[in-house]
DNA sequence: AGCCTAATTGAAAATGAATTTCAATTTCCT
DNA sequence: AGGAAATTGAAATTCATTTTCAATTAGGCT
């Protein structure tokens, strides 16, 4: 899990963006602006990977002793809900958030003997989901798609 | 769910098939055919849809009353292990099991307001993730894919 | 700057699906 | 039929997720 680390003044910038983006939410939804909410999304955007609340939890935990998992888990929630994040469940059922850009529809490869995943992106698969989606008259609001299988490390073991 | 109700003599013969599979199976594992597993193929495999440990239990109670959710529950991992099922998760968090046969790699339309799960099955995209998979040097063994969005009835009330 | 109300926090409890335990029962090999 | 091994089902356990509730905090309003 990519936590810290050296980071580009891109990708800083576009941190910072999403932090103000939280900011808006809160005030337009009447809701507080708290240290804890700004310590769990700067955290959250920086690790850039698909954590549980509990993986982001104990993460915080080795820097704050005073963030609790109740509060992480509803943080998390609630960049669901500002659009910042996206809730997943992979096949061993736990609850997944990755930062979410707007134009972002990437889907997986899930690793089944190291649990490693792997984006990607494919335009022409979205473009047939489209049109199944059409062919049923389904108004299509989102898509996932994994592929399980072995990653190019394990499948030499395997 | 559809349970029981007509079926061609060609879906009876495909039952009783898949029946001698998991016979066979279990001879070969050193287990036992017992009454119980009997009965919970059956009525699975007579559903063809995608149902929980606890929807098949319910739907089983009421013909016997002596069989428990366990060995429902039981009976589905053997069926998965045994070829005869596969296991799914969606965003509800629920593991469902559909009967499975060999060459049959459909995916699913979810309705995100009736909960209605449709399926489909499309060659140009399976074509594309086997690329994508080489591509990424991964040695892929399954894949799934799933549409969210509001179905044809439900899209014009929402 | 202080007040006040509503939102937030975090520990602990509750929930609920999935899984395991264990004593009683059943299968099936000989 | 006899016996070892597998199976069953009720109950208990596990474990992630979600809710509860009393104490604390944010931030609008004087």
């Amino acid at each position: 899990m990519k936590i810290s680390g050296a980071r580009t003044s891109k990708e800083i910038k576009l941190i910072n963006e999403k932090k103000e983006k939280l900011k808006s939410f809160l005030r337009e939804k009447g809701l507080k602006s708290t240290r804890q909410r700004d310590v769990i999304a700067s955290e959250f955007l920086k690790t850039g990977e698909h954590v549980t609340a509990e993986e982001l939890y104990r993460e915080i935990s080795k820097k704050y002793n005073d963030i609790g998992f109740t509060t992480v888990y509803r943080t998390l929630k609630l960049l669901n809900k500002s659009g910042l994040a996206t809730e997943r469940v992979f096949a061993d059922h736990l609850t997944r958030y990755e930062p979410l850009s707007a134009d972002d529809h990437h889907d997986h490869l899930i690793c089944m003997k190291c649990g490693s995943i792997t984006e990607f992106e494919d335009l022409k698969i979205e473009r047939l989901q489209e049109r199944v989606a059409e062919e049923f008259s389904f108004l299509s609001v989102s898509h996932k798609m994994e592929i399980y299988g072995y990653c190019n490390k394990c499948k030499d073991n395997a």
